[in-house]
DNA sequence: CCCCAGGCACAGA
DNA sequence: TCTGTGCATGGG
């Protein structure tokens, strides 16, 4: 079926560094496995897109995860200021990105992998954890990931990490976090989140950005403190704030692909 | 050999 | 509250 937004473009989002296990396909487009099923999808015009679901799945399931019929972008994008040329050349380059919505034990494990680590080992690190526990497409649940050993884990590619994949497993597990966090306030959600071995402010902020849809979460990695460093020595105006994950994505997706370009340049 | 990667825990001031 | 430092592992 043909699904229309107001802004989607599928190549930002995979670039977007949300998600870790969309495959590109020879079509030019994704196959997305999530909720037990892949999802294949492809761009056919700009903000028009073509999912091989049912209208029934995809408003059951699919809408949720794509954000869908969300007001926010639009308004996000109407309410950056002519003085930000910055936020303005970024939101511009990204505007087709969304915030995915995504399961939260997978984000949480895929967020706790990434720290101090590069994508591309991020994701190679999942895939051989979904090889092992998940059957490949599905992506492990915390209870199989709970049972393995810290030595399996870390046989994995995870190094230090191994350890906080283990213990957030186990206590995912026991506290149903999973029941527990959706009915969570912004602030209950990151003293939670943050109370675990292995998360710390910036991976909790990812899990509620991304997982949880909290959109004012402003996640501070190193690429964005270069970029408070070089644009906003100031701090960001607080009329940024209600977006600020939906600013945050336009300005890391900005910034990795200037940097790109620039390596490209260099060749 | 170096530095860096979507940081964090921990120690010490 | 705020520094600094070690950390597993792979890529450039």
């Amino acid at each position: 079926m043909l699904i229309t937004f107001d802004a989607i473009n599928l190549d930002q989002i995979a670039y977007s560094g949300q998600c870790f296990r969309w495959r590109k396909e020879g079509d030019g487009g994704y196959a997305i496995p999530c909720f037990g099923e892949v999802l294949h999808i492809r761009q056919t015009a700009e903000n028009i897109v073509e999912a091989d679901c049912s209208e029934e799945d995809w408003h059951s399931r699919w809408a949720a995860y794509f954000d869908a019929d969300c007001p926010d972008y639009a308004q996000a994008l109407a309410a950056v200021p002519e003085s930000d040329q910055y936020l303005m050349q970024a939101a511009q380059a990204g505007r087709g990105i969304r915030i995915l919505r995504q399961p939260l034990w997978e984000t949480m494990a895929s967020f706790i992998i990434s720290q101090n680590n590069n994508i591309p080992r991020i994701t190679k690190t999942l895939e051989r954890l979904c090889e092992v526990c998940g059957g490949a497409e599905a992506f492990p649940s915390p209870e199989c990931v709970g049972q393995m050993t810290e030595e399996q884990l870390r046989q994995l590619g995870m190094g230090y990490r191994a350890r906080y994949i283990q213990q957030a497993a186990r206590r995912f597990t026991a506290d149903r976090a999973d029941l527990l966090l959706p009915s969570m306030d912004e602030a209950q959600a990151q003293a939670y989140l943050t109370s675990y071995l292995g998360v710390g402010m910036k991976v909790a902020d990812c899990i509620r950005l991304f997982a949880l849809g909290q959109h004012r979460t402003f996640p501070v990695d190193t690429w964005i403190k270069r970029i408070l460093k070089e644009h906003y020595s100031q701090g960001l105006p607080e009329a940024y704030a209600p977006y600020g994950g939906i600013y945050q994505q336009y300005m890391f997706f900005y910034e990795r692909q200037c940097a790109k370009q620039a390596i490209r340049k260099r060749a």
